[in-house]
DNA sequence: ACCTGAACACCGTTCAAGT
DNA sequence: ACCTGAACACCGTTCAAGT
């Protein structure tokens, strides 16, 4: 419905399976302030939307939150699990926004959906990279998900064996593809400081400039690299690997 | 040759095409250090290796060869690009283990061999997961690695495009994968602290706990993720991909 | 050209104290 | 049960000074 190709944000998950604290206590609160884990979650993910991962720092987050410092240890333990919480949080915003999937007639195109879905969650979001199934405990969403696109797999013809490890190369290769920013254009370029032809023309004379028998591939790519855009380029591999899982089931 | 299956080190690279700065100046050094980019990056892969991430600190590291802070920022503008240098440090290990490589009938084997060589450099290397590929200036390995791969691709009979999306997958796969540990067993019991059968069962007996309803998939391959041995996993996953490329490749 | 180390600004984490 | 903020230990980075 919303048209905001930044970050687009279905970023707030189902129902929290963890133990909650921090209840709805609003009452009598006066100068104190009261936050939940929710909140904390959330501007966290907001922070590092909007500055990277050097933004998400304890300060900057209790000011948001207009709280002292000390309090957000009462929902997380450590800088981690809120960077955990905070990849989980995107994740639940990939269930929520899938939630309709999992009745076709083709599970291979249903996790095809899923494995976009999740995309298209981290685009944008280079701080989630490493964050994604870390602990499981913290990370509910998660194992949703991975238990999501393993069920449709439970539909096609394969042992046990194969579907984990169908999942779990789905699951790498967004989040590699995810981690994989940097050969992409810098932000200046993102920004629009710097037209994008400047950039592409300049990486193209760049390539120019090596050694083509060194490089003979990267010469052969030149031009495609410059035009390639990440989407495409991402459900390309993907089709790859589920043209290689369809061949596995037989059809 | 050798058998430490902890961190194989290969890590040693080949001619760093980058230019280098701090040459070979040994006479008359007397009470003053004298570094190289070489022994700086050197140093700080094997500090990541000792200790990981958190290890790396400019005052560890300064201490380790023997000089002030100060001086690291003569080979290094920063902290980040430090990291980029060991990633890229750690892929030239792995071109030289795969120099050999090349003459094979079949590129798509050829790719195979070349992506397990950069996977079991990752192994046991979870701080490298996000910076490779960072800033194509600084990782040349990398850029050579990526047309190593694409070269193999060249005898395939497909599309530039279609050799560019798939490089792109293959290493984006490897580099998800690596970015994924987690799932794995934790630290004390890799450490040996606790032993493996007691966190599988543990692991088993959680995943039981869980409502069989909403995790139906999780049930199912219970017993398979107990077992299952990542290097195999990978190899399996790898293996869909490289199915899908063949298959598109016409054999 | 390269190294030193004190100094700076900032960070995650702790904790005694408050309500 | 939850919040506060000063204090602590430590970090990346800078820079005037040395050789």
């Amino acid at each position: 419905m919303t048209t905001d190709d930044e970050v687009s944000d279905a970023s707030r998950g189902p129902a929290d399976l963890v133990r909650r604290r921090g209840g709805g206590r609003k009452s009598s609160g006066r100068q104190r302030s009261s936050h939940s884990l929710d909140a904390v979650v959330s501007e966290a993910v907001a922070l590092l939307d909007e500055g990277g991962e050097a933004a998400l720092t304890f300060r900057a987050l209790a000011a948001r939150l207009g709280g002292g410092v000390g309090s957000i240890y009462w929902y997380v333990s450590s800088k981690d699990e809120l960077l955990e919480r905070a990849a989980d949080h995107v994740l639940g915003g990939v269930l929520t926004a899938t939630a309709h999937l999992g009745q076709g007639e083709d599970p291979i195109a249903e996790v095809r959906e899923l494995a976009i879905a999740f995309y298209a969650a981290t685009v944008n979001r280079p701080w989630l990279g490493a964050y994604f199934l870390q602990d499981t405990g913290t990370q509910v969403n998660g194992l949703m998900f991975f238990d999501r696109v393993g069920r449709e797999l439970m539909r096609l013809d394969l042992t046990p064996r194969q579907r984990l490890d169908a999942v779990s190369a789905v699951m790498a290769y967004v989040v590699g593809v995810a981690a994989d920013r940097g050969q992409d254009p810098p932000p200046e370029v993102r920004d629009g400081r710097v037209p994008v032809d400047e950039f592409v023309s300049e990486f193209r004379a760049s390539i120019r400039a090596m050694d083509s028998r060194a490089f003979p591939f990267l010469h052969h790519i030149a031009d495609e690299f410059a035009a390639h855009d990440d989407a495409e380029q991402f459900r390309a591999g993907l089709d790859l690997l589920l043209a290689g899982l369809r061949l596995q089931s037989g059809r």
